[in-house]
DNA sequence: ATTTAATTTTAGACAAACCTAAATAATTGT
DNA sequence: ACAATTATTTAGGTTTGTCTAAAATTAAAT
């Protein structure tokens, strides 16, 4: 797989791992006018680039018909985001960036070509499965767990995740996670659930703490499915 | 500064980066050959390159007199050498790569834009001052101490040093060291060289050894004693 | 079922970075 | 000094990835 890698160039990876996301959940044809606003082009450009790498077998395409990945590219697109997230957590990890800081540079990051070195910084991470923003690393061969992000109130008792996002982004809610010591990337489980109001028990690192109902409709898990 | 170095390509980079090395030691202007055979292109690409800089005031340039960097040119290029140096003292320290396969790595990672990413990396690698092959690593501000070593091939018989650094730093050549137990930080005294092939022998802790004077010209000492 | 609107593709052009071949300037040898 | 050699630049062309404007196709509305 590694080998159809080498000769691409920078805008074919991006135009390639644009089209994985744009299909990462419905798996249908990608249109063209969704991948030109992603990637902010124009949609003849577009147009172009797909003819391209179809010509190389890493999309299946047919005119007005809309783009899918080959297994050839869902394989590169894989590859692309698992440097993507290797370099996020150790911009995190070792370089004490913020979540919130290091999607921008590991854009460029994901583009550095060598196996080797991709290799041990898995190892120098020590092998991990999730990037700051809890979602899942594919290994060398592009196999990962699926992950699902869900609102803290959508979930059963039992569930565990890690902590991924807000849906208020309010600075008084941002506040709030502080003071009670919840952060991005924390691990929560859910421990109970009152019935009269809706309010949540989780377990956190610094022990088990109570939230309101408002608050945990506004706090996504990524649930890691194990199985 | 580094408000000049964000709208500039990979290319430019390494034209500019190409210019300095080529007149880091002797300070007279760099012919259009010399750059077109480091950049591994033809002296038409060159002459079109170096207009291009020379509009954007990075080089001084007037037509068949060669070509210098200017004082931002200067400083463009101690920035791209500082982010190649600290990746390569990263690779070594952290990802455990060896000394001879740093270099292509570095040449790509030297290109990732990004202050907060290369102080962070400073810090997170302990502000070294030098590269795994020896070489100073300038400082945000493109100073650096430069350092008082020697080629064995321009040092008298009877002087002994420490291996600082090289002069060619191929993989080639970094594993010829290597096969031969020359490491950075060893110990060598000069004991005699031969006229007819500037060939010499010198004392390592394993034993004595002859090299020829091809590496003596790629070896360069420290200087502990001066006979 | 037509007409209208939106989407997608084609045609033609442009900038960046490279090339070959030819012209021009600088250097060297005698 | 002047011819020969070497170095450098110009002229014209290619590829990659982009653009605008116009044509073709598909989807939506009446
Ligand atoms: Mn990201
Ligand atoms: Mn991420
Ligand atoms: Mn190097
Ligand atoms: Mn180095």
């Amino acid at each position: 797989m590694h080998l159809y890698c080498f000769n691409m160039t920078l805008s074919e990876e991006d135009y390639i791992k644009s089209i994985y996301h744009l299909s990462e959940f419905n798996s249908k044809s990608v249109a063209t006018n969704a991948i030109a606003e992603q990637m902010k082009t124009k949609p003849s450009s577009v147009t172009d680039m797909v003819k391209k790498l179809s010509e190389k077998s890493l999309v299946n395409y047919k005119k007005y018909q809309g783009v899918s990945l080959s297994e050839k590219g869902r394989l590169v697109a894989l590859s692309i985001i698992r440097k993507h997230r290797l370099w996020e957590v150790f911009l995190v990890d070792k370089l004490n960036f913020s979540w919130d800081e290091v999607h921008v540079v590991a854009e460029q990051l994901e583009h550095i070509k060598s196996d080797a070195l991709i290799d041990k910084l898995d190892a120098h991470l020590g092998y991990p499965k999730v990037d700051p923003h809890g979602d899942p690393i594919p290994n060398k061969d592009g196999v990962f767990t699926k992950s699902i992000k869900k609102l803290i109130s959508e979930l059963p008792v039992g569930s565990q995740g890690v902590c991924v996002g807000v849906n208020d982004s309010s600075a008084a809610f941002l506040k709030f996670l502080d003071k009670n010591k919840i952060a991005l990337g924390d691990t929560f489980k859910i421990l109970e659930r009152e019935d009269f109001d809706g309010s949540v028990t989780i377990s956190t690192r610094a022990g088990s703490i109570n939230i309101s109902k408002q608050i945990a409709t506004n706090l996504f898990l990524e649930i890691v499915d194990e199985e």
